[in-house]
DNA sequence: CTGAAAGCGCTTACAG
DNA sequence: CTGAAAGCGCTTACAG
């Protein structure tokens, strides 16, 4: 038969540590789970020793027979994005604190990878999966996941999914948000430059942004639609910057985007904020590098990071299979590429 | 006694698939391990059998067993830092290709932190940890380490450890680089801005320039210390600024001490690079998007991170204790921070 | 409060 | 080529 003890561990066993203590290993095991109906003495002895020895379960053994692997996995498409990394954090502080550790795959937003990490997380016995996004899955493979029966978290998912759980930034708030700076300093003509329509998160942030802009009397917004890249918003921008009509502020739907635009207006020799106001969303890293630093919406990642783990402790704790939505708060972050208009 | 089934797979067991096969469990695992000795026949009806089934395999029962987790452990100081996030995406790609998924552990190089994920890893049986740095651990930790019997492998530690793995960038070369180009480029005096002289990669970098600039007939290098940061830069800069003496071209440690050169630069009406070049040495993210873009030598984050799983890798498989050393190749990237000068 | 024992689901010598 | 069986190291009802 196999002889590979303890491997990694100095091959002390509960059978070792419950000779040394002159217990069996039902009681050892009881004393160092700090079980009910063991005598303080012998627990204290028993957990001494343990300590002496060094002894470190098996969890292979313990999963065994509890199920539990105190792991959850995270998938991400991918987290050189700064915006994952964030999140990463978030999820990684968090689950320490309830003894976890995090497995994570990087997806690439590719169905297929996406599934094969969905896969090896559930084969590992991942006691919750918190991931990207499934929206590149088919309908299949999704029921197929929820069918695991472990919690599963998505980021970034606007709506109430009624299978999964969700964690979202409150991109209704962001959106008035960023009306209501650029209201405040006096704008009242302006441009929002937003995604693509089927992106659902973006679409929020720029149905908010205008109902506030046009609540306000002779306000109007001129909208436009883009890819969501800072590619996307340097070419929009271009054209815009041909185009201007007594416009004085541009908001977009993401940062990436403003720094499109940022760029494009150096190339048109068209100063911000001086000639054109700027207003972003998302408060990445660079956000605040730039020159001018970006006025923007901060999305607070890491918080998103923990909000996923609080719901799959609530799930996990009470067993309970129905989804938990959480909208995580938005901030305006006034940095220097608004300007107030002196009429 | 418990009857968990076989969580998160539907309950299939090796035994469930045995027995819809005809054949004994023993069989059917030798069958679905794809081991010798097994009628070709038996075993193809053994593995659409479990197919069908959707048998997955219970890594803890296998695992008891093989003693082995299909996972390694990943300790990075801050996976926000986008230079941790590159290796760990390198980390991820190269052990998904062995079969092997990734823990990620935060150590904010905090020494208790890092011990406590550590233990945390060896726990969970990763097979091996890849980790940013042990410098923080006290010796009895280390040995600790050492004694667990996994393969451990350094990032980012400059010479050759005797008892762990590393891999590093070329430094010397990356030193060497830097100084050509500028001499290219018919700089002579220059200043080499380096970090704390405790600082081992940063002191490589550095004496590499240096020997090469000064190898050069009539070319001097001021060299000038201060923290490794953003910050750092940015103070160590308003004083050069000052006494500015002759010098064409600043050569910085690090791509964060050249963006603090940088915004010293715009403050001080310094022009980059008519007034006077910079190079950096990275290749940060936001090192392409300044302004100007910065010139530097590029450091492969992602291939440090393949690099180091490689290394896990052949240590596994050959079972060898000697540590592996790897010094992954670096390169100039070379934008337009450094101005060709004209005599 | 403690022990004897079953059982978790696999893998792998040992026979045949 | 296949089976019967031991064993990996735990946890936890069941008795006492």
């Amino acid at each position: 038969m196999v002889k590979n003890g303890n491997p990694g561990t100095g091959g002390v066993t509960l059978q070792a540590v419950a000779e040394a203590a002159g217990v069996t290993i039902a009681t050892a095991s009881r004393s160092l789970n700090d079980a009910y109906g063991v005598h303080p003495e012998t627990k204290a002895r028993v957990q001494r020793i343990a300590e002496e020895l060094h002894y470190k379960p098996n969890r292979f053994a313990r999963g065994l027979v509890t199920g539990r692997s105190d792991m959850v996995g995270l998938i991400v498409s991918d987290i050189r994005n700064s915006y994952f990394a964030e999140v990463a954090r978030g999820v990684e502080d968090a689950a320490l604190e309830s003894g976890r550790d995090v497995m994570l795959c990087n997806s690439d937003l590719n169905a297929e990878r996406q599934m094969k990490s969905v896969n090896s997380l559930l084969d590992k016995r991942a006691e919750a999966i918190i991931m990207n996004s499934v929206a590149s899955l088919s309908r299949e493979d999704q029921q197929k996941i929820a069918a695991a029966g472990v919690p599963i978290v998505l980021l970034n998912r606007p709506g109430r999914d009624t299978t999964f759980s969700t964690v979202n930034a409150d991109n209704d708030k962001g959106g008035r948000l960023a009306a209501e700076c650029l209201l405040r300093n006096g704008h009242r003509k302006v441009i929002n430059l937003t995604g693509p329509k089927k992106h659902a998160n973006l679409s929020r942030r720029s149905t908010a942004f205008i109902k506030t802009m046009e609540a306000q009397r002779g306000a109007r917004v001129n909208t436009i639609h883009t890819i969501n890249t800072m590619q996307g918003g340097y070419e929009a921008a271009i054209e815009i910057f041909r185009n201007l009509n007594g416009e004085t502020a541009i908001a977009t739907g993401n940062d990436a985007m403003a720094f499109g635009v940022m760029r494009a207006a150096i190339e048109a020799g068209v100063r911000i904020p001086r000639d054109i106001s700027l207003i972003g969303f998302d408060d990445v890293e660079l956000s605040a590098m730039t020159f001018p630093p970006l006025t923007t919406v901060r999305q607070p990642k890491y918080e998103v990071g923990r909000a996923a783990v609080e719901i799959v402790q609530q799930l996990l704790s009470s067993g309970s299979k129905t989804p938990i939505h959480r909208v995580v708060d938005v901030e305006l972050v006034e940095r220097s590429s608004v300007a107030k208009l002196t009429k």
